[in-house]
DNA sequence: TTGTATGCGTTATCAA
DNA sequence: TTGATAACGCATACAA
């Protein structure tokens, strides 16, 4: 059962290739008879074009990756993820791209976006000290980064910092002064490596201590419910008990407020938790969660914008930062007295 | 700046394209030093073997396809289809396989799967009358459909019968007899043609039709938090109180919801609310979603290792349809008396 | 152990 | 308007 190819339907059709061809991609320079005859041969012996050998051909192959630097079953316990891909999405239907999603392949993502059969990347979070993103950039493949920025690299990025600075500024406004961070990632995870990471951390930073409190502590967590739940473990375990927590992104901060709420206590009264990103759930967990809002969506589409044009070698300028707004619902409160 | 082949390479370290060829695939037949020398030439140049040449003379891609009926948008507006890809990501990431996202091309499936350059397909809720199927059995690459059943395909599928009769029967129980269900799709939309739909619909029927009530209501609704909501507004302005709802997936219960409590009502007692899937925001939400729980990754898993089974060649059974359990958070209520 | 030659299925150039 | 034919870049059977 083999693959019917272009010169069975010449063959049946008593054509060349190169008409056949035509019928497919340059219809207008066939006479009406024979495109149709083509035509009707190969809906016949349905005839397929090999998607390889076309792209060998063409040099396009009609999708673009989307590099996660870690595997699926992590990046998408994010919701995050699903709302960027909507965003995508969107403009790849537009222009009828499909989405490749391309994880590290044997912990390796270069080996995996050596093997990626796109036309272009949209790199999740990949930092300007990997290396990744330098043979990233060999490969002469346009690429978007997103949540990232690297030199020579077009980045479409939030404003981290102000977003950070402003969801502190609110606990402190309601007087907070014990209040714990929440990290991006394991014990050991380098926040300064990381684009969003060093710019959140830092915005909480300088607002609390602009507020003229002492620095304050940081536990570890990850961007999951589950590392959110180990984080308020952790810190219940080492028995500090801050008033209000920040996290930096929101599906921890859910973690952390069924964790606590598990722990027995009362939310928001007990502790104060924020949010970082508004995924869409951020508004229906109990407590609503305040957070700092970013266009997760938009900044799909855009980046997905950005990639189209430069797949039809348009040179595009470096967006300004996304705006962000601080959310304020129902998961923050005074402190207890 | 045109790109480093295989033929480069070979000129470069004076060797021959088979040469150079087996440094990558086929080490062990390569003397130690021309491997070496090889490998070296071959990094210093950034030599990258081509996806799509590489692909055609192999008859292989690496990847696989998720095809899926809607747009992305409109996919990944349900967060079940994160928790999928999770387990789909799973077993790719064991197989070196990335994923594509396959959504229709202009509006037609069938044109996207021509394009696609995949060695298989996980198809999403694709069902036996579709057309799609026949052209997708026809081009002899294997597939695993999710959520639907078809003659000659194998299918992986819940017990979404029994899963909603016993939903309904919790509900009964509770002591309601005002009962509505909230459809799958919007008006119009068929349930019968639609796998799942048919199965859960017929078991809210059954189990309420056996209880002597007379038969619920429908209301068109869709998959979505917006689509739930937009199903309570009908409701209430068409002036039916029902007791209760029974949702056919969980998003759309969370939409139901968030309306039903903006609209002044007291959950559960003004309103008793029944999801569908089990998505882990269900435990989150406000109050916890009373919901029919499903083993979403493991399906993923399993669809996909099946998928790989098949790509080796291998003949698979048709799994059993996978157990379904009711959990009862606090979304339920007795009716108000 | 390494090289030669051919096939993979298209598209695209050029000539007819 | 259509047809030969040459890429496209790699893998591999076979030969050396």
């Amino acid at each position: 059962v083999s693959r019917v190819t272009i010169a069975d339907v010449a063959k049946a059709a008593k054509v060349s290739k190169t008409t056949v061809s035509f019928a497919f991609n340059n219809p207008g320079q066939l006479s009406e008879a024979t495109r149709k005859r083509v035509e009707a041969v190969a809906r016949k012996l349905r005839y397929v074009p090999h998607p390889a050998a076309r792209s060998l051909s063409t040099k396009r192959s009609g999708s673009v990756g989307l590099l996660t630097p870690q595997p699926l079953e992590t990046v998408f316990a994010n919701p995050f993820v699903s709302e960027l891909i909507q965003g995508i999405g969107e403009v790849c239907a537009e222009h009828d791209l499909t989405l490749l999603l391309v994880p590290p392949l044997n912990g390796s993502l270069e080996s995996a976006i050596a093997r990626a059969p796109v036309d272009g990347f949209i790199s999740l979070g990949l930092n300007a000290g990997d290396p990744t993103l330098q043979s990233l950039n060999r490969l002469d493949l346009p690429c978007i980064l997103v949540d990232a920025e690297a030199p020579g690299s077009t980045g479409v990025n939030i404003d981290d910092y102000a977003g950070a600075a402003s969801a502190a500024r609110h606990l402190i406004e309601l007087g907070h002064d014990s209040i714990v961070i929440v990290g991006l990632g394991p014990p050991g995870f380098d926040h300064g490596r990381h684009g969003i990471g060093a710019q959140r951390l830092k915005g909480y930073r300088d607002a609390i201590r602009q507020a003229g409190l002492p620095r304050p502590r940081m536990v570890s967590a990850g961007v999951s419910f589950a590392a959110g739940g180990a984080a308020f473990k952790q810190l219940y375990r080492d028995g500090s008990k801050p008033t209000a927590v920040l996290c930096m992104n929101d599906i921890a901060a859910i973690g952390v407020m069924a964790a606590a709420r598990a722990a027995g206590l009362l939310l928001p009264h007990d502790l104060s938790v924020v949010g970082y990103d508004d995924i869409p759930m951020a508004a229906w967990v109990n407590p609503p969660l305040t957070t700092v809002r970013q266009p997760i969506a938009e900044k799909g589409r855009l980046a997905a914008r950005l990639l189209v044009a430069r797949m039809k070698g348009k040179a595009v300028a470096a967006p300004q930062p996304l705006a962000t707004q601080l959310i304020v619902r129902e998961s923050t409160a005074r402190p207890p007295a």
